[in-house]
DNA sequence: CCTCTTTATAGTCGTACTGACCATTAAGGA
DNA sequence: TCCTTAATGGTCAGTACGACTATAAAGAGG
């Protein structure tokens, strides 16, 4: 970098997140509505401006922690997508973002967080046009999220504490989008050491009928070795 | 993004690249040693102001293209990394910069670019302490380029327009730091559809003694499924 | 010219992993 | 009591992969 050569011009750093979890089977993201122009009444991804004093990762989990209200945002997963700064992605200025995604296990109500505008969770489907470049941020953050689910234990940031197989495999399905094959899915699940671990004689009920389901907690294991790849979309080597 | 309740500190954004190439089977990294403080004396990676008219991605191109003093950068592989934001990563001012990798084939000598600073290749492992945070930003961008050599068709970014699969295998072999089965790794490329395709009729003498090998081009998928996966670093699932 | 060395290429074999199934168990509802 | 539902347990064949051996085509040295 060199600060003798060139002048430069000075940019607002704002971040945006993708703030993303499951909610009945399918995945929803949190949107925030415009109170003003542009795009007056459109649906936005929530973020907002870097303060001087923090990293655009501090940034986000405080906006996170805004929009939510939750009360402990410390252990969500956080991350970093990519930096969007076309020059003309803001009307009004130039405006570099930091985008984020946000994996959130369950489903916290949502209405008007710090702001005035009001908050929704949105099925992932049904995220129609959003302000700015926020449906291109939308769609990298679902590709990302979708590509570390193959070889990272990512999953479990969708879960609670406790969860069944079935509600992690939800989270492949609902991300995804295909069906998974129940039986071929615990076998590959439970042969990766750390993973997940088995909570000693707990089960639930999955909401009346059928067997019960063993719970299980998140193990200690960051990767997926082999991954766990997703049915080939199209024509593939295999 | 609220732009009303907040107020907002512009910030200086920068771009710093790690340029990364194969020299004799050895990967190195392009840095420029700085001419003043803070670091002055030190190597760094590349880098420069985005000014008010680029997008990030215009200008890591513009700055790769002044670094490196190449004609033709519009065909060169160029992946954004990640925004580094630490609000004390500079001690003079605060700047937020964008990382971006870049790959390239041949490996051109390059000395002094636009800048006064002097450029130099530099064997990734002798890479000493950078200034900044640019220690992180290549450790970043080797573990992004290893993990996408995995499942992408990303190595022929290193290789010619015409290479020999012996030196794709070096690609791999270079980034990973571990050596691959000759035979194994021919027979995974040629089985995956799109990866390279044959140069008919063609071969070239790999350097004196030997068989001649056969020349193959990029083909046109970017993906690979399943996926070429490094060797197992610790003990695995498998 | 023959042989050795070097490198590319071809093929083999056993194991691990995966996808497509089928079977059993344990719950609630009719 | 029987049916439905969902979890769990298992089989089986095809595929992929690691380790390894064999052959082909070049240059080097005697």
């Amino acid at each position: 970098m060199e600060y003798d050569k060139h002048a430069y011009e000075p940019f607002a750093v704002t971040v945006d997140l993708a703030v993303l979890t499951l909610r009945a089977g399918a995945l929803h993201v949190l949107l925030v509505e415009r109170g003003q122009e542009p795009y007056a009444g459109s649906w936005a991804l929530p973020g907002g401006f870097v303060q001087p004093d923090e990293s655009a990762e501090t940034a986000a989990r405080r906006e996170l922690a805004e929009e939510t209200a939750l009360s402990d945002v410390s252990g969500l997963h956080l991350e970093q997508l990519r930096t969007y700064s076309e020059p003309d992605r803001d009307p009004r200025m130039r405006v570099v973002s930091v985008a984020f995604a946000a994996l959130l296990p369950d489903a916290p109500e949502v209405h008007g967080g710090s702001d005035a505008a009001q908050a929704r969770w949105v099925p992932y489907d049904e995220a129609g046009p959003l302000a700015f470049d926020h449906d291109r941020i939308l769609a990298d953050a679902h590709e990302r999220v979708g590509a570390k689910l193959e070889y990272t234990c990512l999953a479990t940031a969708f879960c609670p504490p406790e969860f069944t197989l079935g509600e992690l495999q939800q989270v492949y399905e609902a991300v995804w989008g295909t069906a998974l094959d129940r039986p071929n899915f615990r076998r590959k699940v439970l042969a990766t050491p750390g993973f997940v671990e088995p909570v000693p004689g707990a089960s639930r009920l999955t909401g009346g009928r059928g067997k019960p389901a063993a719970l299980y907690r998140a193990g200690a294991a960051t990767a997926l070795h082999p991954p766990l790849l997703r049915p080939t979309p199209e024509g593939h080597s295999a």
